[in-house]
DNA sequence: CGGCATGTTTCGCC
DNA sequence: AGGCGAAACATGCC
């Protein structure tokens, strides 16, 4: 489920805690660096702000980062922003939790209160960072500029899609929408990055300023014309009715219409 | 049982 | 040095 737009969603929600005290702390130290909990006790959440995929809880001391692997989740004071899709039929097991951090002012409430923040994580590939350096990242995908693309892209050969998921070409992009915006750029993913024509890399960064924040405003990268569903069945194209094509590319599936995307 | 999954990181080879 | 692909990581689901 986590790919930036996800991370947006619960950056968004989590805008609720700023400015509370962070009253006490929980982590699975499997996902978590050295003092964590030590490091967050007790300070005061100044912000919470989005880099890429991870979700950045600046705080009056050390900044906590939240980064969700393949099926992270975030709750924010008992509530879910995105509902779980995947998984659907299992439970929110408590022992898939990772974090659950209660504020000063869930105590106020009740003692008995959720957490102002929990993360739940089944596969576990999900991690907790402190004061992560995230200078690396490229431009990020929801404002992404031909020129910033360009850069990004440099001399590289790779497939594009696989340029697209390198968090330092572009922050955020994941799997799903990695595809999706190649499906409305009409860039077929295998065609190497450095032969892309400037009106086809314009196109790329067009499709996420436009493409991306609809996929937002509609719940998250799930929302596409190249939905789970779809990229599964790998059925007929939703604009022009070929035969989606469904191959991997740099380990992960890509999924396309080798009709309009050239 | 085998294969697949919305993501990184690491290793080895150019 | 840096690009690149494959493997590893961890676990649930179909």
């Amino acid at each position: 489920m986590p790919e930036g737009l996800e991370a947006e969603i619960w950056t968004r929600a989590a805008q609720a805690v700023v400015g509370r005290e962070i009253a006490k702390v929980w982590c699975d130290e499997r996902v978590a660096p050295l003092g964590f909990v030590e490091s967050s006790t007790g300070a005061t959440i100044e912000k919470v702000r989005r880099c890429g995929k991870v979700v950045v809880i600046d705080t009056d001391g050390s900044s906590l980062g939240l980064h969700f692997g393949m099926t992270g989740r975030l709750e924010i004071d008992g509530t879910a922003p995105i509902p779980r899709l995947e998984y659907a039929s299992g439970r929110d097991r408590a022992e898939w939790d990772r974090l659950r951090l209660w504020t000063v002012h869930d105590h106020q409430t009740s003692l008995s209160t959720a957490p102002a923040l929990r993360m739940n994580d089944p596969r576990r590939l999900g991690k907790l960072t402190l004061d992560a350096d995230l200078s690396g990242l490229g431009a990020d995908c929801l404002t992404l500029t031909s020129d910033e693309l360009t850069a990004g892209l440099g001399r590289r050969r790779v497939a594009i899609k696989s340029a697209l998921l390198d968090q330092r070409v572009v922050a955020g992009l994941g799997n799903l929408c990695a595809d999706e915006v190649l499906f409305h750029a009409g860039v077929a993913p295998r065609r190497p990055a450095d032969s892309l024509t400037p009106e086809e890399i314009e196109s790329i960064g067009a499709q996420c300023r436009r493409c991306l924040p609809r996929l937002l405003a509609a719940g998250g990268s799930t929302h596409g014309e190249l939905s789970p569903e779809v990229r599964s069945a790998a059925g007929p194209c939703p604009l022009d009715g070929a035969p989606l094509a469904r191959m991997a590319i740099g380990g992960r599936t890509a999924v396309w219409c080798p009709t309009h995307q050239r």
